[in-house]
DNA sequence: TTGTAGGCGTTATCAG
DNA sequence: CTGATAACGCCTACAA
């Protein structure tokens, strides 16, 4: 198949439609004061003749770019599989919207963030790996760039964000723990020590962890990993060897599943009939472990989407400064499955 | 801080340096007749006053978009922790040239892929997850966009593509299982079904697996897994129950090996002491297991930076369609750490 | 309801 | 070596 090299214009849609540039211009933009007629005429035309528009373009006369930022600062840590997840999600709705997704993973000075900002001419923006206190918030604010973040800052009063209910979260895992009898239970959070509590997230499950581990009379045991296969058979270990009474483990990602399970073995116990596992993950990671895991929902893939949609939904809606936040914070699930079992009285 | 809101011009640049417009886009783009004083006094205005560019202006005025699209198809198949490497790997080279990253993960029909390009403005495309027969590359042909892929297509005449050399990480491999004296191999490949040779690393390491086996003399026994970790367990008790008498097994993912690890166990099998284990992986993975992988490299990320390097390289040299195809097929080099023994004579 | 003109920030083509 | 000037494709007043 051979392509016309041109670009089609809307001064082609135009002429090829009998009217003028800026009718052609105000249907594009949905804009009142067009009658149906032309209106349809108008659509036809650029059906037929291929028109898909340039963004730049539109863009430097003042209009949207239709392209919003992913920051997204890499570090050797970080699952992979989570950040790919919240991507993919974000891309795919973008897409749907007919927007560009910038990916933007470099390390970003404020000023640096800035000049990202100027001279991408982007609309908006997606912050992904939130801190507590997130130096890039304060420079986003200033520049007047809408943006939602996947995770949560410290204060976020005014802003945007999607983000998974994470003390819940761990309250409906407790619960269902403590509903089967198990009240030794070991958990393994994410970090590089327990004072790593640089993402909210963290700082938001190791707390509920520890305070409903007091309130419910449970016996509770916290290690840090990361997420890496030797971190987490060496966190499990310690939780064996240092408290040996466990009878249930809850861990924050699916995928650290198979080599907990390893150094679980290399003791002797199985996974449900010795020690059962709960774990905050996607659904589908949860569904193709062996055994099936007793989860948390953690729909990570639609979580990107969402924060995908509501910035983009946001910037369409340009009359947007007396928006309100949109703060989502996803309710999870307790989906019961194969992992965890009644504690059996010795 | 507080941000001036207006964007800084190369008009303003120009006023600044007491030149016109075409002097200062003359040293923005590097042309020649400019003399050196005017060029570094405008370098230094440019530092001065903050400007940063605007690629859509520019890219509408017939320079480049200094973006670059990244195709990667969404399969609910395929090894996200790779994946990920490849576009961090393709993002950080790419920010490193001041060139941006467009992330584009729909299927794509031909004219899709048209459409996408003809309004994305974009200077170059990568593609990731290239198929054996791949249509994606006769579109872009047709378009005369520059292009690399990751991987490969069958007929890759005049194409340009960084890839691992899948059939010498096989020999490899099986060359140091030899040399340990294991002649009952196991592999498990990638793929819904051994049938399933859609990629072109499938059918090469498929390929070369079975061809060494013949000429070696070793009693290959070879199965297909996805990525997810009960198809992986599901594989092992294949090797474990079907041939038996296996004392290596070979995997293309070292992220598959605590799955492989957690069968082996139940068949009360440890490495590398009863079993040895070879994966094809990133270094970093490789060695953060337990025990440390054997491995044959596979560096992801890097392979990624080096696509998005040679393509910005060939977009920046404009006088380009004489530039012979660069073809990068990375060496593989096998690292010998603690997952393979010698096979003891019982 | 529709058309006209000016401008967004940059590059390319000419003249000087 | 340097400076005007006309595009690039689109949007937004303002005019009709």
């Amino acid at each position: 198949m051979k392509w016309k090299n041109s670009t089609v214009t809307i001064e082609d849609v135009a002429r090829e439609a009998g009217v003028s540039l800026s009718t052609v211009s105000r249907v594009l933009n949905n804009k009142p004061d067009v009658s149906e007629a032309t209106k349809t005429r108008i659509r036809q035309v650029m059906e037929r003749i291929g028109y898909s528009g340039h963004r730049f373009a539109s863009n430097l006369a003042g209009g949207l770019s239709r392209t919003i930022a992913l920051f997204l600062p890499i570090s050797e840590s970080g699952i992979r599989q989570l950040i790919l997840d919240f991507v993919l999600g974000a891309s795919k709705s973008a897409e749907s919207y007919d927007f560009l997704i910038n990916l933007s993973t470099n390390a970003m000075t404020e000023i640096e963030i800035h000049n990202t900002i100027q001279n991408s001419q982007i609309d908006g923006a997606i912050l992904m790996r939130t801190k507590i206190s997130d130096a890039r918030i304060d420079v986003l604010q200033n520049i007047g760039l809408p943006f939602v973040m996947i995770g949560r800052c410290k204060d976020t009063a005014g802003l945007w964000y999607v983000d998974l209910d994470f003390q819940r979260s761990i309250e409906i895992a407790l619960e269902h723990f403590l509903e089967l009898g198990h009240t030794h239970i070991g958990f393994i959070t994410y970090g590089k020590g327990l004072w790593e509590e640089g993402y909210t997230y963290v700082r938001l499950t190791n707390g509920a962890f520890k305070e409903v581990c007091k309130k419910s009379g449970i016996s509770g045991f916290m290690v840090s990993s990361e997420g890496n296969a030797q971190a987490i058979r060496e966190a499990t270990e310690r939780i064996l060897t240092e408290a040996p009474e466990t009878t249930a483990i809850l861990t924050v990602y699916g995928e650290f599943v198979p080599s907990i399970e390893l150094a679980l073995m290399k003791h002797g116990m199985r996974i449900p009939s010795d020690i059962s596992i709960i774990a905050i993950t996607e659904d589908k990671t949860a569904h193709q472990m062996s055994p099936p895991l007793t989860s948390v929902t953690f729909p990570s893939e639609k979580m990107g989407a969402l924060a995908a949609k509501i910035l983009i939904e946001r910037i369409l809606l340009k009359s947007a400064y007396d928006i309100s936040p949109k703060q989502v914070l996803i309710n999870p699930v307790l989906v019961n499955r194969k992992s965890t079992t009644r504690l059996l009285v010795k």
